[in-house]
DNA sequence: CCGAAACCGTACCGGAGGTACAGTATTCCG
DNA sequence: CGGAATACTGTACCTCCGGTACGGTTTCGG
């Protein structure tokens, strides 16, 4: 039992980092069993087709993912009181983590999938949704509870702004590709993180209160 | 001479659309020709092999692209004399022709390159980035425009700014694809619309000349 | 030590990329 | 009008890979 997790965990790890280099298609089973030391009939015991696998796959980098998101909000709260400075706190821990792989981003695998969308089913296409749509919600709540003590100084839709993470992240992914230079990514975490920080912070040169303020002033740095 | 360009070009047209949904690897010829009408060995005539396809496509795509930006950017200065309006506005008919296309985005083709960059020789992906680079530097000078005139309220590098428009581009179109929701795009772009004005604007609420003015002053809606 | 879990070996099929080459229709140009 | 590019079609063939099937074998926990 202990031993097929691992063997399954081997196999998903080599494929994952296969596919966001060459694609679902060009990902060739008999190169996954190649560097996993297995045999194609090993590989069917673990993944009836293709097709399992990459279930398999995504809801593995699903998981993952949440739990890097979880921890630098957490460790933002965990820094902070301030809703505003603890998401700053958070933006700037998270560019941290995007630049700190050691090679640079591998890429997204819920990106990688929109872009050969029609390989994959409709379980492996709603997962993909439903796991965007809870990153958008969690960053909504944030931003909800930001403006609760800062008030906006544009009448953008939270949703929108909640959305842009996830853009410049993947956006940004993107981009350290084409470059072949990953410090792009955390330098577009760091402009989000301006966008904020200019969303929400009182004005920084003249400071006058608002009438919708709260009463707590101060710039943001 | 005019009869096979048209051919080259509907095959061009047939397989980005199959690239942008399924991938590269999945694409495959023999679904090429059946669309197009032609046989494969009227596909090897245009085309000597799958790689020379995607060189023609990217060339077009990158074409195709840059005079949309090239359009937009020009209307844009058509219509304000003013850089930071220009650019607002830019961006608003950029968010306009995003949202125009019937059925949502495609799919932006670096992007799907990016993601199966082992599939494609260092030509290829040598375009790709000299592409992204382009368009960089274009926004990153309109930039400097702007700051000509209006001052930035926050410290930020303008590489990274300019950095950002594609980013978000990209990112969004990724959303859209992953939520089944075109309009995103749209919203994106005028999410860093609002970032724009809200890192050159004049303060808006508090109507008071800064240092570096041009004597110019006024909200920006 | 037994049975389930975790594989291995082999054989086979269909489909796709790619090659080769001969033939044909269309079009342009002198 | 005629020849020469241009723009294909048709056929045949090869190789490789994804995927299926299925029986046999090792490993390991209880």
């Amino acid at each position: 039992m202990r031993k097929g997790d691992e063997t399954r965990e081997r196999i998903l790890e080599i494929a994952e980092m296969s596919v966001l280099a060459k694609g679902f298609a060009a990902t060739s089973i008999e190169e996954i069993i190649a560097e996993a030391g297995i045999t194609k009939s090993g590989f069917f015991y673990h993944f009836k087709d293709k097709n399992e696998l990459a279930h398999m796959m995504l809801k593995r980098y699903v998981c993952a993912n949440d739990r890097v998101f979880d921890d630098v909000i957490e460790r933002g709260h965990q820094l902070s009181d301030d809703p505003l400075q603890a998401f700053l706190i958070s933006l700037k821990l998270l560019a941290e983590v995007m630049s700190d792989l050691p090679n640079g981003h591998p890429g997204c695998l819920i990106a990688c999938i929109c872009y050969q969308e029609r390989q994959f089913d409709r379980e492996v296409l709603n997962l993909t949704a439903r796991s965007v749509e809870a990153w958008n919600a969690r960053f909504r709540a944030i931003l909800d509870n930001i403006a609760r003590e800062h008030a906006p100084r544009d009448p953008i839709d939270f949703d929108d702004v909640a959305d842009m993470l996830s853009c410049v992240v993947d956006g940004s992914i993107i981009m350290s590709k084409a470059l072949s230079d990953p410090s792009r990514i955390e330098r577009q975490v760091m402009a989000f993180r301006s966008f904020i920080k200019l969303l929400f912070s009182s004005t920084p040169q003249i400071r006058v209160p608002l009438p919708n303020s709260t009463g707590i002033s101060g710039t943001v740095n």
